[in-house]
DNA sequence: CAGTGGTCTAGACCACTCG
DNA sequence: GAGTGGTCTAGACCACTGA
């Protein structure tokens, strides 16, 4: 029931602000201001408005103060299991299916966006995920070999490239991309749909230093959300 | 040049992880150890671990320890600006179009969706974003008047509905999802493009306590992509 | 019941930057 | 120069939960 001190600090600088108390641009007081106010430490109103700050709705600055925002940024973040996991946690029965396995050098798109060099070996896998054996989710994946050499040894028809990556590759850095676009032929087919119907699309860079680990594009099947909170 | 020690224990022990010292699913070592290794304050680690944690690298149990994830889940933060900053962010001159402004009770479909009690006002706006002088984002929003009746007064040609909610009802909770969708008939001609064009697609809606702010479909023309870094 | 993480405190020093 | 937030410390108590 009781929750932590700085929670409940957050909560209270949060209704002030709700509240226009300090409306959008304003100086709110400094954090030993608040300490005193409160009747805690420094430390826990700092972790407070730390929060705040991070989440979009506190401009801090050193010297200058904390400030209400003038323009929140509002903040979702977005889980993105391995899809093995997202289809399960939906109470559906998870499969996948490795389409194609095909070692080859690196086509010419993908040198400058995978940051390779000339001939450079990469796995290209296509994998079709099925939920209660419907299609869920069509995978085209790059993998750089030379990043990571175990694939080559994976049974990825057991685990799939997706979770293989995520448990041997952890918390790589890499960019993400969303956007809807209309299925091609091999997509539709592969998704048991029309081509020109809007799919979900996620496109990932993952890299390890200076190369890239895999790039992957995602289609998901007609229908797919995305969901978070704010 | 020099990072915080936090940042230092929490990168060293992710190269740690990274290494396989610990595996995935193992235990790491408590943080009073952790602490004496590095020679930091016991808060110090904390901080660090639990960024790691916030991440989902990291499963925290009081009394089980701290475990490596065995999947970990990534997690993608996304900022969603108002679309006068996103736009003028990328270079391009901001204008909105307002469509339509029509006061009226709210319809069945919505009663529900946005907890609303039956014969409640809504006001009903559409908004056409352009970038440029192109079209770039169809916005079809209800908002609920009696939740913030200020929005009567707003001056929305001047400024969007979006903006003016931000700044007025800063950082409610809400949920959003994002989907593509096949452009319909009012889309399409707004956005200047084809019926059954893929569109990139995002529905939010905002609540202040129990009732909802404001309930948004907003339909970006062809092309767009929503980008960020994990 | 004992060991872990979760939180808090009081105090300190530092980095930054506004006036 | 001075006031702010950023960080760190040493110590403490507590909540949770596995053995």
């Amino acid at each position: 029931m009781s929750r932590p001190g700085y929670a409940r600090i957050r909560d209270a600088v949060l209704a002030r602000i709700r509240a226009r108390e300090w409306p959008p641009g304003a100086l709110i007081p400094a954090e030993a201001a608040l300490a005193a106010e409160y009747g805690v430490a420094r430390a826990t109103v700092n972790r407070a408005l730390r929060e705040l700050a991070r989440s979009g709705l506190l401009d801090r600055r050193r010297r200058a103060g904390t400030r209400v925002a003038l323009n929140p940024v509002r903040k979702a973040t977005l889980s993105i299991p391995v899809t093995r996991l997202e289809v399960e946690s939906r109470g559906m029965a998870y499969r996948h299916r490795l389409l194609e396995r095909t070692r080859r050098p690196a086509p010419a798109p993908l040198l400058a966006a995978m940051q390779l060099k000339r001939g450079q070996e990469l796995l290209h896998l296509k994998t079709l995920h099925l939920a209660d054996a419907r299609p869920y989710l069509f995978e085209d994946r790059w993998v750089n070999i030379a990043a990571v050499p175990g694939i080559l040894q994976a049974p990825l028809e057991r685990i799939s490239a997706n979770e293989w990556l995520v448990q041997n590759v952890p918390m790589s850095a890499g960019e993400i991309s969303f956007q809807a676009t209309g299925a091609g032929q091999e997509a539709a087919e592969a998704l048991d749909t029309a081509p020109g119907t809007a799919l979900f699309t996620i496109d990932r860079t993952t890299w390890a230093g200076t190369a890239a680990v895999t790039r992957v594009r995602l289609l998901y099947a007609p229908g797919y959300r995305m969901e978070t909170r704010i």
